[in-house]
RNA sequence: GGCGCCAUCGCCAAGUGGUAAGGCAGAGGUCUGCAAAACCUCCAUCUCCGGUUCAAAUCCGGAUGGCGCCUCCA
């Protein structure tokens, strides 16, 4: 497997610490406010990933924290007149009421940054002892002339940053990059006790704390978006690597942003959507497919078009699947004509993600399956028998798993509402409709016919006659 | 100003040295009462210029055009 490694920006052969096992660290978000589909992005690539390694075998420690305590915290408090526990409570279960519908794996563990207030100052602690952090009137900072070695992940030099001009000026700082470890708390603001007087971690130190309770010194990939890369990544490594002497992981791996109509995603520009909303008119696992059909490390450009685009795909998929699961009807699966092409299949697909991830060239091969599949089933009789459509339906679900795809039974998914419309046709007014329609085509009254298809289509249902019947969805 | 990324068919998007995956849209055909869906066929030489090589979309140099980071950010 070859993993693209952000700290050397090459594709790199995946040796894990530990053969079998996989430690996994990715930054999760900060509890302030609803997640907007740039987190969607992340959450999901990370969560293929999880899912893959799964399939791949491995036995997968994966973490990813919540920050519960920052500056943006303590002040969308102080405006709604709530404590900061609340407001993060309150955003931690808005949280995964989305995690939820975009169904995402829960993570070993998901560690809060307020839950591990020892552990950080024990971490900070071991850096004073090495020279590596001082304390100013309450605040420590870290000692960045003392670590050799910053800035290699994100390409930049101590000198440049430096020279930069949007650093800030603060006197007490020994340099102007120096970073916060540990700040002291102002008044009314929420602390802790520490050696340095009341207060509370800095930006950065709650990952290097919690990262190594979990999964240790050094483990496999530390991943995030890549807007993480600088300052926050670069800051990980110099206060796990400063502490422990130890690289802190050996695959860096980082996502592309989204971009909304072409143009960046920003609350200023007012192109903010959030996954609560994004997922009112669109299905879960269609937000999904669009995320997979791009490569992880692309931009994405996000838009109504785009987005029918990936639902245009997926419902082929599922229009296989289901015509796969009707000729099965109820047989076995198990072994068939088709073992040897299931498993060339299944090759391919895991050489695909076995490639740095590409669940694009992954959904190529699921299109391959499902053109496949489609002649095979239009041949009739001479065509795929049931047993053979039911192993490749399990195959089909086999391989979408990873990605998250095709885990919904066809049915439900073809025929779902959309949510774009409040009055739509219920699924027995429909078949009623469908019924005089059948019996208007009996009698070859073909104006009748129509006019009840018509009435149909109207309403957002679209019909698809065959030998064994009519079948419907509805169209998107 | 510093660091870095990208540019492939009308649209989306894989491919990083060996002769252009896949999806959407489009054209023609099969099927159908007519459609829809499905199937079959067709549909790009990879922004431009120069170089390396037997061979380049893939490597190097340059140009042009996008974009990101350098400040909280997935």
């Amino acid at each position: 497997m070859q993993i693209f490694n952000s700290m050397n920006r090459r594709k790199e052969e995946f040796v894990p610490v530990e053969p079998g096992k996989i430690g996994m660290y990715a930054c999760g978000v900060t509890v302030y406010d609803l997640c907007h589909i740039g987190h969607a992005r992340s959450l999901v690539v990370f969560d293929v990933i999880y899912r893959y390694l799964k399939y791949r075998g491995y036995d997968v420690t994966f973490v990813r924290n919540f920050t519960d305590i920052d500056d943006k915290i303590i002040n969308r408090s102080n405006e709604r007149g709530i404590t900061w526990k609340a407001l993060a409570e309150q955003y931690i279960e808005e949280f995964y009421v989305d995690m939820d519908r975009l169904g995402l794996l829960k993570p070993t563990y998901e560690p809060r940054a307020t839950d591990h207030i020892e552990e950080i100052i024990n971490l900070v602690r071991q850096l004073e002892e090495k020279g590596l952090a001082y304390e100013v009137d309450g605040d420590v900072y870290y000692r960045l002339q003392g670590f050799k070695g910053y800035g290699k992940l994100s390409g930049k030099n101590i000198d440049d940053l430096l020279s930069g001009a949007r650093v800030d000026i603060d006197d007490r700082k020994e340099s102007p990059l120096d970073f916060a470890l540990w700040k002291r708390s102002k008044v009314g603001e929420p602390s802790w006790p520490s050696p340095w007087g009341e207060g509370r971690p800095g930006w950065h130190i709650e990952c290097s704390a919690m990262s190594q309770k979990f999964l240790g010194d050094t483990f496999d990939i530390h991943g995030g978006g890549q807007d993480l890369i600088f300052p926050h990544h670069e800051n990980e490594i110099a206060q796990s690597e400063g502490a422990s002497g130890k690289p802190l992981a050996n695959y860096w791996v980082h996502n592309g942003f989204v971009n909304i109509d072409k143009e960046k995603m920003s609350k200023s520009l007012g192109n903010f959507l959030t996954i609560r909303e994004l997922l009112e008119d669109c299905h879960p696992e269609v937000l999904r497919f669009f995320v997979v059909a791009n490569h992880y490390r692309s931009p994405i450009d996000f838009s109504q078009e785009n987005v029918a685009v990936a639902a245009a795909g997926l419902e082929r998929l599922y229009q296989s699947l289901d015509r796969l699961l009707e000729k099965a009807a109820g047989s076995a699966g198990g072994s068939s004509s088709l073992d040897d092409r299931i498993e060339a299949w299944r090759q391919d697909f895991i050489a695909a993600m076995d490639d740095d991830f590409n669940s694009a060239a992954a959904v190529a091969v699921l299109f391959e399956v499902s053109k496949e599949m489609n002649r095979q089933l239009d041949e009739g009789e001479t065509g795929i028998d049931p047993q053979a459509a039911a192993q490749v339906a399990e195959f089909m679900r086999e391989i979408g798993e990873p990605l998250g795809l095709l885990q919904e039974t066809p049915r439900d998914f073809l025929q779902r509402t959309t949510g774009k419309a409040d009055n739509q046709l219920e699924a027995a007014e429909i078949e009623s409709l469908i019924a005089a329609r059948a019996a208007a085509r009996k009698e070859r009254d073909w104006a009748e016919a129509d006019r009840v298809r018509d009435i149909l289509d109207e309403n957002g249902i679209i019909l698809k006659d065959s030998a064994e019947g009519t079948k419907w969805q509805r169209k998107r």
